[in-house]
DNA sequence: TTGTATGCGTTATCAC
DNA sequence: GTGATAACGCATACAA
């Protein structure tokens, strides 16, 4: 900068304006300096000016981890909305470690980021070190494990509505008696999940049936063990929500190894739209979770609190509504298949990464 | 940190020192500065820190994108990394546009990272702007998608070698007539391929037979059409290589169409270990791509450029080697399935995150 | 519209 | 072993 200025004949604090579009700079001034700035191949130094500013272009992010589905999905979400709107992601995986997520936040801190995204680890239950965050006042928005309470930002998917829906949907199909594959009810997405199929049943009139709701940890084999037991009841279901995709991989497989069609005998929903939702026979009926809108949906909120800059914000907790995508596994009627195969998988599979 | 120092009587020297482990630190006064810190609770400011040493502690990422499986496990693995020897990551995404990428690598050197990681986007066939890079002197490293030339630092799968234990794996099944599935031949992971498949022809003495190997995008249904292009030749082939697991899933779901056994009748394989290559019946043999491995592997080639300082480095290019997956789908002989199952799904079955 | 002077928080240099 | 001082590159309050 020095350079240019002293090229020019004209003080650092001209270039520095014109640089940044200051509208004190006349026109005329503003080519010439970026004209030479171009000449010279000059770069900005964002540290020097985050430093001066007291302010980064920086987000940062704090997710358990960079795997499976969910959270490359979301982080894919976060930076491409961060990015249009010229700020720059830092990203730190907890590893489900409450230690390590602290970790993560302090050095978020020390590099002066303006906000911070966090999805929690699995293993936090005190909360205090995101108050050291926002006595800071650094903007904190939560993204689908959220510190629970009316005080915080937050977006999450809304889990209650996607079993409502789904539950909805086997009703729709025909279904009269509708089990369903619960996950740990500890945990907030398996509990909403199962409190929409209750709603659903409630409102179409159906009696709630404890022995049609079994709980598994929602592994494969569990769905395919649950199927087993379901059938074996006296008066055994016609459909199935399952809270989550493998279980209803699991019960599926199981179904058809009882001799059963699906979805004639048994109807089968899953939750997650995992990519192998799409290639099994039939493919599965199941929820998807909008990551990438969760993650712009954060961004969003992260920036308009950045730029309230403290002043007072009314605390926003914003429930994405999720998308049911019809499949074989439970379209037993004509014309059930309405919905685009929004199929998470085809946009790789002819992935040149191999 | 003048706090600190008006407190303790002393200078912001002596605080900056005892902080930063200065060798000319008494412990009594490197202990007394310590707890006032934690007293305190100082957070250093890293970005003043780099700014007056020069260097961050930022590397800098550019991927196509951060979706399916292979780009978030080689970012997780190079979080992971990083994270271990003190650095943090910026992560960039191309989109698969050159000009994108020249806008990245802008942000990251106008950011002061200590070095750049990056994987090509489809569409870059000029790479000018890594000069820019080279020129000041930043430690760069390709993966996956490198720049051609024994000039650059890479990290890449040997995937030569993936096609020739593949291939080779088939033939010890007792495979006679090998197919392949082959992808576009200006892409150098499916040249290498099938360079693999050949070498192991040749090894084992049979003839290279064109009518034998399929071209295609490598999509489901390209993988169908093309064993049923092969099922028709006189002479059909007992054993298939594809090049991706897409090819290799549209394969064998044709396959039982046709009303053949697999692995008895046709034994397939594919390439990349997929998500859903286990959860098929029978379950898919693939390559493991070592994605985690690769992200670290690119990370310990830059620290060590960082360490080397600007002093004279001899490029560095790295294969990693693949590793076979025995499944059920090309399994024929008894102990044929030694390897262990490596899922790339059982951390993610249970997924709280749904 | 432009320039001068100062400071952001940290560390390297040199002197003691 | 410790301290005073300058400097990293940029942005702003204030003066002109």
């Amino acid at each position: 900068m020095a350079d240019l200025a002293r090229e020019l004949g004209v003080s650092m604090t001209t270039i520095s304006r014109a640089l940044s579009d200051h509208h004190s700079i006349g026109p005329a001034m503003k080519q010439k300096v970026l004209k030479l700035a171009k000449k010279y191949n000059y770069q900005p130094n964002r540290l020097a000016s985050a430093l001066r500013k007291g302010k980064s272009q920086l987000l940062g992010i704090v997710v358990p981890y960079i795997e499976g589905r969910f959270f490359p999905s979301v982080v894919h979400g976060i930076e491409s909305a961060a990015s249009k709107a010229g700020y720059n992601v830092i990203i730190c995986q907890s590893n489900e470690d409450v230690a390590q997520e602290r970790r993560n936040l302090d050095i978020l801190l020390s590099a002066q980021v303006a906000g911070v995204l966090v999805s929690l680890s699995r293993t936090t239950r005190d909360f205090r070190h995101f108050e050291k965050v926002r006595s800071r006042g650094l903007p904190l928005v939560f993204f689908d494990r959220v510190v629970e309470g009316e005080n915080v930002n937050a977006v999450v998917l809304d889990d209650q509505e996607g079993g409502y829906v789904s539950t909805r949907h086997l009703l729709q199909q025909g279904c009269h008696r509708i089990a369903h594959l619960a996950g740990p009810q500890h945990l907030n997405i398996y509990k909403n999940r199962r409190q929409g199929y209750l709603d659903a049943l409630r409102e179409a009139g159906l009696p709630e049936d404890e022995s049609l709701i079994i709980y598994t940890e929602m592994a494969q084999d569990q769905g395919a063990e649950a199927l087993r037991q379901l059938m074996a009841l006296p008066n055994p279901p016609d459909g199935v929500f399952a809270a989550g995709d493998y279980s209803a991989l699991g019960a599926m497989q199981e179904a058809h190894r009882l001799g059963l069609q699906v979805p004639q005998d048994v109807a089968i929903t899953g939750f997650s739209n995992e990519t192998f939702t799409t290639i099994t026979e039939p493919p599965i009926t199941t929820i998807d979770q909008r990551c990438e809108e969760m993650g712009q949906a954060a961004v969003r909120l992260l920036l308009e609190l950045i730029e309230a800059d403290g002043r007072p914000f009314a605390p926003r907790h914003i429930a994405l509504r999720p998308e049911l995508l019809v499949r074989g596994s439970s379209a037993r009627t004509e014309g059930a298949l309405p919905s685009p195969v929004r199929d998470p998988a085809a946009k790789f599979a002819g992935n040149v990464t191999g």
